[in-house]
DNA sequence: GTCTATACAGTGATAGAC
DNA sequence: GTCTATCACTGTATAGAC
């Protein structure tokens, strides 16, 4: 199984690495396709439409970063019961981390910008409905470290902070890697100043 | 003059409403010179491609929200010297107030959107060249209520903001209109929250 | 300059044969 | 499951009319 790779998996990370690279609007399913070494035909079939595809690229990596966000999350309640900022950084870090990513983190990010860009409620219900759990799981343990936030408060504080989040995921601002600092330590800098300005937020 | 529209502004015109409606990619070029009865070769002939098209839509907006931006921080320099949360608000309220706006207001923060989800550094670019000032009047206004910070703490947390507040913009959160409240007084809502949630992260 | 008719190469999608 | 052939449609370019 592990050496040998179906028509529908070789179409998967072809996709991933060319959306990656040149964007969804920038990769043609005849360009997958031929890295993929497989016929054009083969993509509606697999996946019925080119925005499906995308979804699926963006599916596997967002399983994955949701998993490590609530590994960390349960890690830093355990540990550091009723400190706000382990918490936020295991909302954090595995979304830049990911942003980060070499293979698919620029396609990662795209997703999700581009779900801003269209109104695209289907992709907007489908992400409520698959993760809603992981924000829901980040408000409660927050609820503890700021006791006298309202529901509604708390969910506000959220969204900026994700707001904020995907911002810097995208590297987007003003602030630019400056040349002499490596990637890695960038994006330390970047959750320890974003962790810091959410939590003043948070227990405001 | 009033009364008589030329082909190019028909163009905008038509193009405007379409891309808030549709989006970008969900409007095609046929579309807009049939509502603005106009050949379509006019588009290339006054626009030279459909992302320039784009792009002339969104800095006719840019351009107005920028002058509201600047508007208000001279009035609460002015008036409330010292004091951060005006400041703030005159950085959040246009913003919000145009991604509300029912002509175009779509279109607007769809391009935003698009500029992440294509690495365009041209786009990127000509924000900069063109809106860099109206961050930097922000910044050292901000800089004289917060005299502690660093100057690179200071840009990390403008972007923060600016993140959150694109966010709002979008309506992206988990926060949604509840259906008893107006559009007006939801926007209120979020610009009053938002700017308390930064102003403590600035304070910080 | 402004605008039009027309053509072009490339797109995502699909029907039907194997 | 996979292929070929074909479809309607896209953004763009150009030659030429006014």
């Amino acid at each position: 199984m592990a050496a040998h790779f179906s028509t529908k998996d070789r179409i998967l990370g072809a996709a991933e690495e060319l959306f990656a690279q040149y964007g969804f609007a920038g990769t043609s399913l005849r360009q997958v396709t031929s890295r993929a070494d497989v016929n054009i035909a083969a993509v509606n079939y697999h996946f019925g439409s080119k925005e499906n595809l995308v979804n699926e690229v963006f599916r596997r990596r967002m399983d994955e970063m949701s998993e490590r966000r609530l590994a960390l999350l349960r890690e830093a309640v355990a540990r550091q019961p009723g400190e706000l900022e382990p918490i936020l950084a295991a909302f954090v870090e595995p979304a830049l981390a990911l942003a980060q990513d070499r293979h698919g983190g620029g396609a990662f990010i795209r997703v999700i910008a581009r779900a801003y860009a269209e109104k695209n409620d289907g992709l907007r219900k489908f992400l409520s409905d698959r993760y809603g759990h992981v924000l829901r799981e980040f408000a409660k343990a927050i609820a503890v470290c700021v006791p006298g936030l309202s529901k509604e408060e708390l969910y506000w504080r959220l969204d900026f902070l994700a707001g904020a989040l995907t911002y810097a995921m995208a590297d987007f601002g003003l602030i630019k890697r400056p040349a002499g600092v490596s990637e890695a330590a960038h994006r330390q800098r970047a959750a320890q100043e974003l962790i810091r300005f959410a939590a003043a937020g948070f227990k405001s």
